[in-house]
DNA sequence: ACTGAGGGCTGCGGATTTCGCAGAAGTGGG
DNA sequence: CCCACTTCTGCGAAATCCGCAGCCCTCAGT
């Protein structure tokens, strides 16, 4: 049922990534099952878990445990705020003249900032922002992005209607 | 220490919610508050989360239960692809002609589409994609994407660093 | 006003899961 | 070879999850 996890674990003591990314830890194929797991349902038990990628219940705890303190990985609810309905989103375009890690620092700070992305293309970040309505939404992509030092530019996409939203990557 | 909680339940029957969004189910203060639980720790036990929002551990269950079933939640484990290590990622502005949802739909349907969004601005659609590598990527988006009858235009944002990644709105 | 249906909450056992710990097994450095 | 370190396993105790029966409230219908 498992075996391929099971043997591909004792046959491979690092894969090829982490090469690339910048001091993300170490992930064998067994973490990766556990992740999965947790993709699907996030309140799993560790005995079912464990089962699936060929583990004890307490390996499996003891690995969630870790993959939660690096930061890894985290369990939450999600929601589409529009759905749940007292929330104006959009995504904002940001260009920036100067150090661009340093603007994003700093629009991470804020509060209404969900998620903020580093890009290649014509913006140099991409920050989707959350607010309460139409009028704290203006003044957060009016005042408080564009008053950040190095903020040259930005371009707002208002958001409709969320169509899709998974968390299913590398179980398909 | 929970009495605001308990006490906006009895007071009020509905909140003003759910009038501007099409179908969505009506929250009410309590259910809000469990979510927010949630998104602080998806593995909450249910009797601690009735002790914050003032409920018994049973009526948490219920409606938590009821929560994942109608889909507005759902608890899951998400991490950011590029510090686990093995994807590209981009966001992706679409133009289309004609219908825009049903293109929506179709992109949404493609799984490497992780987050479909309608947008009002210079894009009439905002996409997420996770690829395995840059060929997978390239042709996700000059083959797959572009070939989506009703699709004009496209124009990408590859991920170079993902700054911020929450879940916690309505938290702060 | 009475009644019956429906939804939601509570309390309570039994089954399941989580938790902490001690011991075993594998790994790398001195 | 031995020691320090990490990770896995097994197991009992504590906590949690789960299903169920009963109660309360609301709301239509008569």
């Amino acid at each position: 049922m498992h075996s391929d996890v099971v043997a591909s674990r004792s046959a491979e003591h690092r894969d090829s990534r982490e090469s690339r990314n910048g001091g993300g830890p170490t992930l064998d194929a067994v973490s990766l099952a556990i992740i999965e797991q947790l993709q699907e349902d996030g309140r799993r038990p560790y005995a079912a878990i464990g089962k699936a990628v060929g583990l004890s219940e307490a390996a499996v705890r003891q690995r969630v445990q870790k993959l939660l303190d690096q930061g890894v990985m985290q369990i939450v609810a999600v929601t589409d705020p529009l759905t749940v309905g007292f929330r104006r989103q959009a995504m904002v375009g940001v260009n920036v003249e100067g150090d661009v890690e340093s603007v994003a620092d700093a629009l991470a700070a804020m509060s209404e900032c969900e998620y903020v992305v580093m890009t290649a293309g014509s913006f140099d970040l991409m920050v989707e922002i959350v607010c309460e309505d139409d009028d704290h939404l203006l003044d957060v992509i009016n005042k408080r992005i564009r008053a950040v030092p190095g903020v040259r530019s930005t371009e707002s996409f208002v958001y409709l209607k969320l169509k899709k939203q998974t968390y299913m990557w590398g179980t398909r």
